[in-house]
DNA sequence: CCTTTGCCTGACCATTTGGTCAAATCATCT
DNA sequence: AGATGATTTGACCAAATGGTCAGGCAAAGG
């Protein structure tokens, strides 16, 4: 695809007002006023509400998707593999892109359905990587690779999603959470690396 | 506040409706027919849609409050109240409650500073009793109590969150999942307790 | 200067949606 | 039965919203 000046201008101004509202939550209008033009342009570049929409889940899936798929079997050990990872996609998280895909997930779940190039039938990057670790005895197999994968993701995604939540149950203050969540990644990397070393209950 | 028959009815077929699509995305007329009854009913009981959202959200944050804020100074050690913990939380989360706590304090963060009861100015209690432990010498003292409080959370809530996601990333059948996040609440346990004890990263 | 082409917009439309209201229905008490 | 008050509803309304369309306008080409 192409992609005119404007129809950027309009793609992002969509994104914000999406991520924001939701699908049924955004309005046409507010979307052509963040990218300051009529909301004829906006239906002149991108027919409908629904198309536009699409559009941006898309994007964001394959962004999304691209980032949590790196994980090349390269030269590095584990351990700074795993800290790098975490510490990339904590930021990323914040752009408020993961609420929004959760969100529409649940609100249709034909949106995954309807996915091509998604990484059905490829096996996951991770699993892989740490099936092949156990295989070679470089860590202990007694947990399922799964089971880090998934809690891997938690750690950095929850804190983010959940931040207001978790400001008010913690009695922390706006800044006090900001200090708190840029040590946040190297603990999670820390309680991850040595909990799968020490595994002894999985 | 009592609570009519009728009144319940609604409450329920809000819930339901809020829950799945959404303050923006919800209709008063599927909350009518989800409760067998007329728009107008709707009406009558709960003057406005915000009205009734609000009722429907402040339900929800409360008894959410009151799960999490469970955490008596007790006899058991803190290995069983944290699995008791743990094996409690999860299935809750299944309720679709969550996400329509996040998703809404998304939309209007106003909705946080207008709580009352709220436990500001009431010390987490995971957290207090935490540091009594350190204190007595009988966990670990290097690392910050909160850092294990939002891991347990994070652990607990994001797969339930975002199941549709993981059970895709994972290529995980429906039904293979659901055994998995069968085990998954005493495979958390394990490993935070694991972690607690062995810890010596963070 | 005139025409064509692509971009952009204000005015307008049809539908949806939250909300109102008077009338109907039901329950309760005398 | 009749009066009274609470409950329920269909008909209706005003505002909001996604979408359309004829025309304006600037640049390019003749």
């Amino acid at each position: 695809m192409e992609a005119t000046e404007t129809e950027i201008k309009i793609l992002e101004a969509a994104k914000k007002v999406f991520e924001l509202h939701g699908y049924s939550g955004a309005r046409m209008q507010q979307i052509a006023d963040e990218a300051t033009m009529s909301k004829s342009s906006v239906h002149y570049y991108f027919r409908s509400k629904e198309k536009l929409f699409d559009r941006i889940f898309e994007e964001t899936m394959t962004e999304f998707m691209a980032l949590i798929s790196t994980w090349e079997d390269d030269t590095e050990d584990w351990e700074t593999k795993l800290r790098m990872f975490i510490l990339n996609f904590v930021p990323f998280l914040k752009t408020k892109s993961l609420l929004f895909i959760i969100r529409e997930i649940n609100r249709n779940p034909e949106l995954m359905a309807g996915r091509k190039n998604g990484p059905k039938h490829k096996k996951n990057k991770f699993v892989v990587y740490f099936e092949k670790l156990q295989s070679a005895h470089l860590v202990k197999a007694n947990f399922d690779p799964r089971f880090i994968y998934i809690m891997l993701h938690s750690l950095c995604a929850y804190p983010v999603l959940n931040g207001t939540l978790f400001k008010m149950t913690t009695n922390m203050q706006d800044r006090e959470f900001d200090r708190f969540m840029d040590a946040y990644p190297n603990w999670v990397a820390d309680f991850l690396i040595a909990g799968i070393k020490n595994n002894t209950g999985v």
